[in-house]
Parts: structure tokens; sequence; C-alpha cells
DNA sequence: TTTTGAGTTGTTCGA
DNA sequence: GTCGAACAACTCAAA
């Protein structure tokens, strides 16, 4: 019988996976391939990190794949070309895949689709990383909708499908599998060893998705409300890039959620947040130019002032706010940044610094192990004040007040930037405050061990705003 | 159909 | 120390 290819993308799990239980269900034998395909020139072109997590999560699945004595074909090069040589050289009668949002994804794969088809093959995509399709909700004007609490009203009052079941009985791969290029060739590490101790602390795969999932579950998500906003804990789900991934779904995680727990606004909170990463896909599928242009189309001609030393000091986290600095040393070190940091940051370098907020994203594309484009596009322009029911831009996050609030102990700071840890947590957020002698006493001394404040907080926020009203005027 | 009120994450100022 | 208002402007849903 001839076979069906099960084209992995972003969807690099065995459960849940509706490609999967179609190609399952045909009763043909299963060909499981991925194609990497570095996509230069796109915006959808994986960053360092977040290659350095698909080589292992490739790695895993390959593994779980070899279990069932099957496993994973891997080729390189332009998808069209790989799979067009793959349908040949099988004789593979259909290609099933799980569909990507990106736009120019959507693109590249609805091309790739009428190519098969136009062939006799049997080409088909199933939704295995979305709620709600973007396609599938408009507002009563039947425009998309452009603020998030509508947004997620109406998705709430849709009925969630449930996880995909698995396939009964064991899958039946193809015996006589075509050649794979082998995982080392991909070249997705990096030749300087760099990304050792960004693993070091991530476990990628489809398994260990599941167990993080548990124990959030078990563990955190009651108290999320609260306990997410604190960086020196861990109160968040960590589950970003095994989303970003497809190594687990959203439906997995609605499925797992706690109906009734002492604290029902835990688990509300925590689902609005898998609303917002829908709300970012959604945005990102209607508003495909937004990748790197405002939303609001006002800021075009914001004044930024574009300037590498700026830019450099922050990606070094050398800016002197230590809640800053903290922050931008977790993201290069270990490829994550705690969400509420995130924002102090991103406000701290589009504000502050005045550098444009495509500057940062790119940045954060290329460090972050959970690099996704919708939801570092939408995190971006909501804290420049330019995207869809974006923050207001007179709300100027403080530095040193953030630190405060959500780090009053200096925890986080002290484990990221360790020469400030002898400080008092009355100064640890504001070090060039300190008295001379708790400075001596504490064994640090500014703009040696640790740098002085890039800019004066006072001024650089009345400048923002001033810059703000030269773009209105 | 038109109007009205509310809207993830904040800060500062003055009473 | 605590409180409310101001900071803009626009989308969307409900009345």
């Amino acid at each position: 019988m001839q076979p069906v290819i099960l084209w992995f993308r972003r969807d690099l799990r065995l459960q849940d996976n509706p490609a999967l239980a179609a190609a399952a269900a045909s009763g043909r034998p299963i060909i499981p391939a991925f194609i990497w395909e570095a996509e230069e020139g796109s915006a959808a072109a994986p960053g360092a990190a977040s290659r350095v997590w698909l080589h292992h999560s490739l790695h895993a699945l390959d593994q779980s794949l070899r279990e069932r004595d099957a496993s994973l074909i891997l080729r390189a090069g332009d998808s069209r070309e790989e799979l067009r040589r793959l349908v040949h050289e099988t004789n593979a009668a259909a290609v099933y895949w799980n569909r990507r949002y990106e736009p120019d994804i959507i693109r590249r794969d609805a091309a790739i689709k009428s190519e098969l088809k136009e062939n006799g093959i049997d080409a088909a995509s199933w939704n295995s990383s979305a709620l709600i399709e973007p396609t599938d909700l408009l507002n009563a004007s039947g425009k998309p909708f452009q603020v998030f609490t509508p947004f997620w009203k109406a998705c709430l009052k849709r009925e969630f499908e449930a996880a995909v079941a698995s396939p009964r009985g064991p899958l039946k791969f193809t015996k006589e599998p075509p050649s794979s290029v082998a995982l080392e060739e991909l070249g997705l590490r990096p030749r300087r060893p760099w990304h050792e101790t960004m693993m070091a602390a991530n476990a990628p795969g489809e398994a260990a998705a599941a167990v993080r999932l548990k124990e959030f579950v078990k563990q955190s998500v009651e108290h999320y409300d609260s306990a997410r906003d604190i960086p020196g804990i861990d109160g968040t789900s960590m589950l970003s890039p095994h989303l970003h991934f497809g190594e687990i779904g959203p439906r997995q995680i609605v499925d797992a959620l706690p109906d009734h727990s002492d604290n029902p606004k835990g688990s509300r909170v925590f689902l609005s947040e898998v609303g917002w990463r829908e709300f970012a896909r959604y945005l990102l599928f209607h508003f495909p130019q937004t990748t790197d242009t405002p939303l609001k189309p006002d800021f075009e001609r914001f004044p930024w002032e574009p300037d590498e030393h700026s830019l450099r000091r922050w990606q070094r986290g050398e800016t002197g706010y230590p809640i800053v600095d903290a922050g931008m040393r977790q993201l290069w070190q270990t490829g994550w940044m705690h969400n509420r940091v995130r924002m102090i940051v991103a406000s701290f370098l589009i504000k502050h610094l005045l550098q444009p907020w495509q500057r940062g994203a790119e940045w954060f594309w290329d460090t972050l192990i959970d690099a996704d484009l919708a939801n570092n596009t939408l995190g971006w322009q909501w804290t420049a004040g330019c995207g869809a029911d974006a923050a207001p831009f007179f709300r100027i996050f403080n530095p040193f007040g953030q630190g405060e609030k959500f780090d009053a102990k200096g925890e986080y700071v002290r484990r990221w930037i360790p020469e400030l840890r002898r400080l008092p947590d009355k100064f640890i957020h504001e070090p060039w405050t300190a008295p001379a002698d708790v400075l001596k006493e504490a064994g640090l001394e500014l703009d040696v061990h640790y740098p002085s404040p890039i800019v004066d907080h006072k001024m650089a926020r009345a400048r923002a705003l001033m810059a703000y009203d030269k773009m209105r005027l």
C-alpha cells in the first residue's frame, strides 16, 4: 500500500496530533518526516537559541519514534523541493500536516498544497496549535477583533475542542524508510558551545512538556494569578518553548486545568494567558505586516533615536538598573526571561533609551528559546504602544519602582547580578543612591564593578513623553 | 441606529 | 502613607 508522509513542523509530538491521527486512520504506512528549511529572509526564520531547542526537540521526537520501531526522516532544504523528492522516492499517496499561521509560511504551504493536489497527491492539513483558528472568529461587524477582552469573551463562548484521542492500537510506520540526513548535519547547534549552559536548565521534548504541565497544575496554577508576577519564584508555567514547537498543544493544557480549586482565579488567569497566545496568532494572521510595521500608522513617524551603544548596553545587561540588567543576563545565560521582567526591559529599551521596538524584538528573537513570531510581535507592539489593544504610551515602567514592588528582597537581582549580592535590600534596586560606606561594606565600586545608570529615570521619562508629543503633532 | 462605558500587566502628582 | 485623577485615543459590546 502506498504510504502517507506525515510532515512534522511545529507539532513535534505524538499525542494530540490530528495529522498523525488522520494518517493512522488512513491505514497507510506512515513516513514521519521533518524538513529543515532555514527560511532565510523570512520573518519566521528561527533565531539561534530557538534552533538549539529545535535540535533537542527533534532528537526527543526521534527517540519516541524509535520506541515504536520507526525513526524521524530528516531532510534539509527548500520544503517544496524536499517534499516533491520524498513523494517521488517513496511513491507516497498522501502528505498530511498541521497548520502554521505565520504569514510567509501560510503562503508557502498554500503553494505546496496546490502543487501536491495537482499531481494527484492527497494533501491535507489540520489544526493542532490553536484553540480557535484565526479564520473562525470575527466581531459583529465582520472585522477582526482588536481588543483582547471582547476577543477572549467571544472565544470562551465557544466550546473548545478536546485534545485529539490517541489512535487505537500501535501506529503503523513504513518498513522501507527513505534516506535521512543525520541530526548533526542540520547545523542547528552553534560551533562555539555557548548553548551548553543554556540547555542545562531546559528539557525539550513531548515527555518533558507533559511532566512540566503536570507539575504546574499540581503545584503552581492555584496561585498563578499573584505568583506569576514575582520573578524570584517559579510561579509561571514555563511551557512557552514546548508550546512554540508543539511538544504540547493548547487543548491538552485546557484539558489539564482543574475545574475548581481553592482559588479558581489562578486557573482562570492562566487560561487567559493561553488566550493572549491565541490573540497574538489571530492578530498576526489578520495583520501580517505587523512583524515589523506598527499597527497604528502614527508610530511610523515616532522620533526614535537609534544608537548602537545604547542597544549594546541593554543587550549585555549593563544599563545600571538592576532589574533590567538581571533580566537581560537571565536571557543571555538561559534563553528565557520571566514575563514580568520582559515587560520591564522592553519598556526600558523603547522609552528610556528611545530605541525602535524592532531592535528589541530582533534581540529577543535571537536569544529566546521560546521565540515565537506572533507572541514576540504582540509583546513588543503592546509595550511600544503601537499595536492592537496596546498599553498607552505614557505607561512608562519605572525600573526601580517595579523592582521594589515585585522583587522586594532582591532575590532575582542577586541571582543574576552577583556583584550586587552584598548590597542591603534597601539599595538593591538603586545602587547609585547608596552612601559611600554602604557601598564599601558591600564591596561595590560603582562604574568599576557595576555601572551607574545609563540615563536618569526622570529625564528619560520626560524625554519619552516629549517624543510621543512630537509624533502626534 | 446611536450612544455610552469599559478596557492585562503603570506612574506621578497633589490633596 | 493613601487616595483619586490625569495621562490619549480608539475599539467594541451592550444598552
